[in-house]
RNA sequence: GCCGGUGUAGCUCAGUUGGUUAGAGCACGCGGCUCAUAUCCGCGUUGUCCGGGGUUCAAGUCCCUGCACCGGCACCA
């Protein structure tokens, strides 16, 4: 039996996984999955890389220590990874001995191949960052984020003669197209060997947590270099050299785009020094963008993607995310459109093509299907041509088509009952085997969809053939079983709809405000873009010093406001509205206006200057000092000649005079309101 | 600064090597059916394929150029 061995990145424990992470993880295990149907022997491999100093840090904040706190994220990511049906075979940890054997194994090898050399590191180093810095990030002479003057470090290193491997590394991109994908990855690594790669240090001195060199106790393995080789020691690099064997090479490793660097420069040439094959493949996958990320955290009602899962069950997500987003592009989670997809595609089509075959069978053949006579063959070849097209489509990895190719099936059956009208056929009993032969067509179609379906959906899949007759183990269907079966009998059950309809949006979708904040101050349109979150941040390097704050809004060009009357909008919308706390620092009257006021206001991180139509609700005397709410984001715009950034919120009935928005408590200006 | 990507229907996107009237889903309109989860099926509306120039018998697709947005590198991992 051929195998397959694949990989995901495995992840720092400095934060639970979240939607990002999940995504990586989903993608890989419908390959798995595939692999599985298909016939290998698969091994997939999932991990935690523990040796950050993120971690360390992290852990002793929380007055743990570090190898309790890894324990326990541990187990909160494998019981995530289990809740999403992820079908690993092995979940390696870098601190265990398994890894750390095989780690300084194959660091005794490279330089044993005098690929490691004992070197110098030199710069400025900053105690509370815990990281070097360079000339041009000090900020007169002081760390920008601490305000403290760094200490110029010189540390022993051991670095890694990565540039002897440069040509070599070409030479194998050459040779071998098919190493990264997708082609703009590849693309971008090709011009970083062609331009040159230097040695790269692979040690830290000072440092206990984390792999020792072999030869200098006194110096830890650079945390980038301990998780790389994860990959071999999972399969037994060091500790099992049949395991290792029969596994390696990796047939392919499932990463993010933004680690390519590592996986397809570092990672091959340190496996080139120590002799060992290289993966296969690499595929550097998108980032998943959360629109609706900030909602789940001000709006209790609204939940988060993972709980999300855990309450439908982890299929529609992972039907969403293998078929919405084109694999290796980037891809948008919204729940709008989630809720969109589980109601067309699972509910409306695949859930409810289920239940009328289910209660079709039961009513005409008393749940028992078998052929009638000749069929027309109609869904016998689109099940054909669809089964092909699923292969072809998911060998290359291009996941959104082997599903799309599933559901031409789940659309075909649809049309043809909707074609062959079987309550039309049972009214007249001369028509019993074309009847016969209609329900046992469909509930074949029905059989060899959910075949395709189960690496995506595997646990609905495996109901469905259930519910279609299939009688076995779920664990032996391989994907020759997608094949069209013209005999046999099978007994149709009758279930609980798998998918119940989401009706109307639960939560404050639809809510209405009671009374509506206008527009009181300039602005001729409402800002369009929204800031995209990218969830999937691998790197712990996210210190909140670090993290950009959202005032670094650039003012993007409006786009006209749409005469918005009573259209609802979604929760989306709203949150591209900045909304902050703003305490005003002086008020005056706009010259030869009737009812605007120019305002300076604090806004914590600036002052802006605001105009606002409120002035024949306030004398200016009476705003300076008091706390307000504005529109942060909002373009510029120029009344009676000064230029407003922002607009302040006031309840404004038709007609009334405006009152402004504010707090019952004391808020610190700058703070977000949402 | 250097390099790359994206820009297609109201929305989300697909369009493989240039080849007939540019597609899908959603949304919207009309009609049909009743087995089914107010589901399903059929028909229909909507497009300066970002702008401009060029190559070609033929361009969404190739070339040049402009604009907008995103990303990689330059500056670590």
């Amino acid at each position: 039996m051929p195998t397959f061995y694949l990989t995901t990145a495995i992840d720092y424990v400095n934060s639970r996984p979240h939607l990002g992470t999940a995504y990586e993880k989903i993608a890989a295990d419908v390959i798995a999955r595939y692999k599985r149907l298909a016939g290998f022997d698969t091994h997939f491999v999932m991990g935690n890389d523990e040796h950050s100093q993120n971690v360390f840090r992290r852990a002793r904040e929380l007055g743990e220590e570090p190898l309790a706190y890894c324990d326990r994220m541990a187990v909160e990511f494998t019981e995530v990874w289990r809740s999403l049906d992820v079908s690993l075979d092995d979940f390696i940890r870098t601190t265990e001995p398994r890894h750390r054997t095989g780690v300084q194994e194959l660091v005794r090898r490279m330089t044993a191949a005098g690929d490691i050399y004992e070197g110098h590191y030199e710069g400025w180093y900053c105690v509370s960052c815990e990281a070097f810095k360079q000339e041009k990030d000090l900020v007169e002479g002081l760390c920008p984020i601490h305000r403290t003057r760094p200490d110029w470090l010189r540390e022993k290193n051991y670095f890694f003669r990565l540039s002897k491997y440069r040509d070599a590394l070409l030479a194998h991109f050459e040779a071998h197209p098919d190493f990264l994908v997708p082609e703009i990855r590849r693309n971008e690594i090709l011009r970083l060997l062609e331009s040159g790669l230097d040695d790269i240090s692979v040690s830290r001195a000072g440092q206990a947590w984390g792999i020792a060199m072999p030869e200098d106790p006194a110096s830890v393995i650079y945390v980038w270099v301990d998780a790389l080789i994860n990959y071999i020691t999972a399969v037994g690099y060091g500790t099992d050299p049949a395991a290792f064997e029969r596994h390696w090479p990796a047939d392919l490793h499932v990463i993010g785009k933004d680690i390519t660097r590592f996986h397809c420069v570092i990672w091959p040439a340190m496996l080139m020094s120590a002799g060992l094959a290289l993966p296969r493949q690499v595929f550097g996958h998108g980032w998943l963008h959360l629109k609706g990320e900030k909602m789940s955290k001000s709006l209790g009602t609204i939940v988060d993607p993972l709980e999300a899962a855990q309450r439908f069950g982890p299929d529609p997500l992972r039907l969403y995310l293998t078929k919405e987003i084109t694999f290796g592009s980037d891809g948008d989670f919204t729940w709008d459109r989630y809720e969109d997809r589980y109601n067309v595609d699972l509910a409306n089509n695949l859930g409810n093509l289920v239940s009328r075959v289910g209660a079709m069978a039961e009513k005409y053949r008393d749940g028992v299907v078998r052929p009638g006579g000749a069929s027309d063959g109609r869904l016998a070849e689109t099940a054909r041509e669809a089964a092909g097209s699923y292969a072809h489509q998911m060998d290359a990895f291009a996941l959104e088509r082997g599903a799309a190719a599933a559901f031409r099936i789940v659309d075909a059956a649809n049309e043809y009952i909707a074609g062959t009208e079987p309550w039309a056929l049972a009214r007249d009993a001369s028509h019993a085997d074309r009847l016969s032969q209609v329900l046992f067509d469909v509930a074949e179609s029905v059989r060899v969809a959910a075949v395709l379906l189960l690496p995506i959906i595997p646990r609905s899949a495996a109901e469905i053939l259930r519910r279609v007759g299939h009688t076995g183990d779920v664990q032996d269907v391989r994907l020759r079983d997608a094949d069209w079966r013209g005999q046999g009998e099978r007994r149709i059950l009758k279930g609980d709809a798998l998918w119940p309809r989401i009706v109307a949006a639960e939560g404050a979708r639809n809510e209405v405000p009671v009374s509506r904040p206008a527009i009181v101050a300039g602005g001729a349109g409402r800002q369009e873009r929204q800031r995209n979150h990218p969830v999937e941040q691998q790197n712990g390097s996210g210190d909140a010093a670090s993290a950009a704050p959202a005032a670094a809004q650039e003012a993007a060009p409006a786009a006209p406001a749409p005469a918005a009357g009573n259209a609802q909008i979604t929760i989306d919308d709203v949150m591209k509205l900045d909304l902050r706390v703003a305490k005003v620092l002086t008020a005056e009257k706009v010259p030869n206006s009737r009812k605007l006021v120019k305002l300076s206001v604090d806004v914590g991180s600036e002052q802006r200057t605001l105009v606002a139509g409120i002035a024949e609700a306030y004398e200016p005397d009476t705003l300076v000092g008091r706390t307000i709410v504005m529109v942060f984001n909002l373009k510029p715009a120029k009344l009676m000649g000064i230029e407003s950034n922002g607009m302040v919120l006031a309840a404004s009935p038709d007609g009334g005079t405006p009152t402004l928005v504010g707090f019952e408590g004391e808020v610190p200006p700058g703070t977000r309101v949402r």
